[in-house]
DNA sequence: AATGAATGAGCTTTCATTCAT
DNA sequence: AATGAATGAAAGCTCATTCAT
């Protein structure tokens, strides 16, 4: 304590951003390796901390992986159901608004990393997909269900099964993804989330509503 | 001492039976846990051998997966290709008979696990689904974009992308299993996939397809 | 059991020359790789038998690395013997001859091979050293030693230390089969033992014994 | 159980003498059972650290191996040379310098260790042979045979073979301690690598180098 | 706050040996 | 006499987690 010789500390402690730098650490590695095959090292080096550092943060390799779903879970609430009251008067408009949307967010690989995951640990985490579930999918999907409902009760869709439509409605972007992310199975011009969508909504158009006249078309 | 009471026997001779077995107790272990998580341990209790055993049959853990998946896609090949010829007068005929098909064997619990352990497993074992998509997707997908560019061609279906338009019609299916397998999403009454495919057959009908009058529906 | 379909044997029971066969599986294969990592498996399908089979001829693996050095070291003591009588008279062509001798014998692989073998495994399984030590060591070096001391004692080599000089009689012989076997150093010309034995003996010739005359040589 | 007899602490931090600790733990062990028979284990337990320490420090079993032959090598190579350049006047004395030298190290245990070790080892794990090779004898040996070329060329040492000479001079070294240590056979008065020694250039003078007269000896 | 040496349980894999056939 | 399916006890190695510093 005679002399300070203390080198004055270039940088101040990070402990608020530490946490996020592991996870996206995390994120990646887990995506290519699927999350037994990831060390704890491995996100250490990557977030470019000690091993040790990582349990300053997250008390377990588990934790990380719950960590990583609750942060790209949290924003995600919200949009989906802002769309949903928009527009109850036209299902078709209130659909495509919907499924762009979709498209849009999951044209950034960063966001499909998450449901990557998901799917993949879910068995064997089920708390995961549980927390995945109630968050995300019991937002958005009930959303889209009261669309199709209010579109068969005003005459705008057909009456079809609401639940099972469902299926038709998302299933093309859900397909499109895992053939492409999981077999490799990309269209020439790449992923073409929005050309995706728009063939489907064409199909969609003419068979999920009612046809006024035979020859109409967007 | 009087009499001996022998030991069960160690050991029986099924050398036949035994691969069956040791893929039969992967197969659900791999479901429940994922491949990772699965210990040759387990799989050897599960078969009801000893750990040193199964490599008797399999010269390592990973032989295992693959023989699994091979196991399960060896009698699919000939199936999709059947149902291709058969009309390509009449895609709507083609492609219910395809969804059809491809729903029932999917209702087996057995059969769908495969396609779930290969989209779990793709990333860390990349050869795995490579197999899988030279031996099932790259049999089956262009089956179905024929049918539908044949119709394209002869104006029973109108002029969509094949492509994308592959993915509205399989998307469905590839939902309604990952919500569930992964998320226990079910309908009340089961996983109903029949249902599922007479739904999305009827939404397809009216639009995928020229309508003639604009009364018709089925 | 009608009618015996039994084939006709083509060959009988060879359980005389199977031992011999075994040892002739393992010993190129423990020679190349060391005790250790030669499995069981390895000899049988050397030798053209099941592995359960060998448990016919030798109670355990061990037994089959003592098995061969027996069999090997079973006909030397005689040789060996035999020499030494032969000329106490005469030390040095009693030298020469015990030399070029042990040259002859440790040209062919085969004989080599045991030593080899010996001198690796000695100290893990003693009482395959100390059986070679009693067989071959102690029937050969005191022959050879016995010679020198009747040389001394006749004036017939200079006043050395026997049980010393032992050594520089048969070092090179050690050393010249240790470097080519070991490391791989062989002289241009091959092996050439007894070329070495005839540099050496000539070097033992002028100092080992007395000179007469100061311009002697051969 | 009023105290808590405080556990004794599991480990503590000594990186920078832990290899050496471990190399030390290996090579007896190696010379007692050979490199296959000892367990990473039971070097753990030597070394007193546990058995995943180990590979802190050696990413393989192997790799303890190298360190070994390689720690054992390094401060070699410096000593060889040096005597080689000290007299190329006087042969015998270089021989005498080089072999008391030699002799000299090999007295101890330790040092004997690694080319015991890399005898047994070599067919198995052939680098290791190459590199000892390399550093030691590729070093030891040519220095040897200069010696002897240069002397026959000035008349010092009698027109022998220089490369099967090598093996005369080298051998008893190699005898003594291959009979030493494989199989027990030591003289009364213990190694006495010195009285080998000075035994064998008694021999080597008389012979090895044209004898002014004939009554000449040390 | 941060480190990284250390642990120890658990993993896949090998293999000498046994034994029903 | 001979087989080879089966065992079970290691072996080498990895890694999530702890803790003295």
């Amino acid at each position: 304590m005679a002399h300070a010789d203390s080198p004055p500390p270039k940088f101040r402690r990070r402990a608020e951003e530490r946490p996020d730098e592991v996870l996206d650490a995390a994120i990646s590695l887990f995506v290519e390796q699927g999350y037994a095959r990831t060390s704890v090292a491995q996100i250490a080096a990557a977030a470019g901390i000690s091993k040790g550092a990582v349990y300053l943060y997250f008390p377990s390799k588990r934790a990380i992986l719950e960590g990583l779903v609750q942060r790209a879970v949290k924003p995600l609430g919200a949009k989906a159901l802002a769309s949903a009251p928009i527009a109850m008067e036209d299902p078709r408009a209130a659909l495509s608004a919907f499924l762009h949307m979709a498209a849009d967010s999951l044209s950034d690989p960063a966001v499909r990393a998450v449901p990557r995951i998901v799917i993949r640990e879910a068995p064997a985490v089920p708390e995961i997909a549980e927390f995945y579930r109630e968050t995300v999918l019991d937002a958005a999907m009930p959303a889209v269900t009261r669309i199709i409902e209010a579109g068969i009760a005003r005459g705008h869709i057909r009456p079809v099964d609401p639940e099972m439509t469902l299926r038709t409605i998302v299933g093309p972007i859900v397909a499109h993804l895992l053939m492409a992310e999981v077999f490799g199975i990309v269209p020439a011009r790449g992923l073409a989330m929005h050309e995706l969508i728009e063939n489907h909504l064409d199909i969609l158009t003419h068979g999920l509503f009612p046809q006024p006249e035979p020859k109409s078309d967007d």
